[in-house]
DNA sequence: GCGTTTTTTTACCATATGGTAAAACAACGA
DNA sequence: TCGTTGTTTTACCATATGGTAAAAAAACGC
């Protein structure tokens, strides 16, 4: 799978279980009784909402959620506002739509940790990852700063869902590696937090990054220190 | 100097050349010809002002730019909407100072780097402050968060003028520590980057910080780790 | 082709919001 | 105390914005 495309992969290769087919999913059940079974979705309404969507990514991840417009997203989507509306029932809506479909593919790399693999080469390989993806979906990087920089009002029911289970087992097998010898010790938790922040400052903070660094090497330099700042601090 | 109190320390307790006065200063010039001296601010408009940003600091952090109301920060300071307008000249002049008074403060613990201490010991008490301000002024670090995250359209012309020379000038200090042999070899401003990320994200995700950590013990182990990290990656 | 359903457009509306004018009021110096 | 200056309030306004109703236009099934 190539990294051109995160939010909208699956639905884009037509495959069918997957972040947008859920999300249209979603819209059926709040334009239809509960009683009947889901029609599926027409054509024209998956390219609508995808476009929606994707516009919808711009501007949010642009402006934060009380910064966009749904004029911007209509313009941007090539559509008009009622008719957006016709595929969303307010702006709140595509807002978690967004999120929701962000939410899985966001925590993807660390879901493909392997408990069985070298422990320091699975850390290295999901900074590297997650770096990736602060440059190949900065848009989608914002969009998830914004929103838990507003303190998450409306993701944060996912934190207990979703991430928490994650991180804790995540942080547990980190640990159980620590307690093996196989890595320095660390506070497995406060790891991932700088994992975290370390990466997605590259998306988050871009405009400050670019301002200060001396250009393209950017990435290529990122990658390299990270290399060395975790090789250092976890090598047994 | 205590570090209970960043942006608006000095004023509140009474000294007369720090960020708010300069604030303060920025305004008479505003509201009055450019030929007369500027007539020192009253009492009354240094408190009325002080009231406005602490005010607008609550709720730009809270909602960024856009998502905060003019009537907000005038519930919020006590005041009515028009009185603040007497005193701003509208809702992105308070927005301009606040950034304004923070540059110079949130850049001082750089500043204090020892060119003449002990390499290792200057970055991690760099560290430590940097962590410190987080915890002690999440308000002031989610204003620049928000603001750099939206492409930093006011306060992107300071990058030039004092962050990069700044920057510059301490990622020359340690790189010239590094090539002595008293810090191993990093890409100082990549260094930068991670200090600021790491540190910030505490105050920046601390939603997200607050939904996976135990709890109270949040900071303690913050800081740490990110001393253990800090010395692991720049021992020689 | 034709009736039915889905999609899109046109024309609106209510509210929120940044901002202004000018009157009322308070403070202050003489 | 009076006039002047500085401050605050009252009453507004223009625009932006999220959202709706209903007609018009496509699409679709047969």
């Amino acid at each position: 799978m190539q990294a051109d495309h995160l939010l909208f992969t699956g639905v884009i290769r037509g495959s069918d279980d997957n972040k947008l087919g859920n999300v249209v999913e979603s819209w059926s059940m709040s334009h239809h009784s509960a009683d009947d079974a889901d029609p599926k979705p027409s054509r024209i309404q998956m390219r609508n909402r995808k476009r929606i969507l994707e516009a919808a990514l711009d501007v949010f991840s642009q402006h934060g959620y009380r910064g966009a417009t749904l004029d911007q997203i209509a313009e941007s989507a090539g559509l008009s506002k009622p008719n957006i509306l016709y595929y969303f029932s307010g702006k709140e809506d595509i807002h978690v739509t967004l999120l929701n479909g962000l939410m899985d593919t966001w925590l993807a790399p660390m879901r493909e940790i392997d408990p069985e693999g070298d422990p320091l080469n699975e850390i290295l390989r999901y900074v590297r990852r997650k770096l990736e993806m602060s440059r190949e979906f900065p848009r989608e990087s914002r969009l998830f700063a914004n929103e838990v920089l507003q303190g998450a009002p409306r993701i944060g029911p996912h934190f207990g869902a979703d991430l928490k289970p994650l991180v804790d087992e995540t942080a547990q097998l980190i640990e159980s590696w620590s307690k093996q010898g196989r890595l320095a010790p660390v506070d497995a938790r406060h790891l991932i937090f700088s994992i975290w922040s370390t990466t997605q400052h590259y998306a988050d903070f871009d405009a400050q990054v670019q301002a200060l660094l001396p250009d393209d090497d950017t990435h290529a330099g990122a990658q390299e220190f990270l290399d060395t700042l975790y090789k250092r601090l976890l090598s047994p």
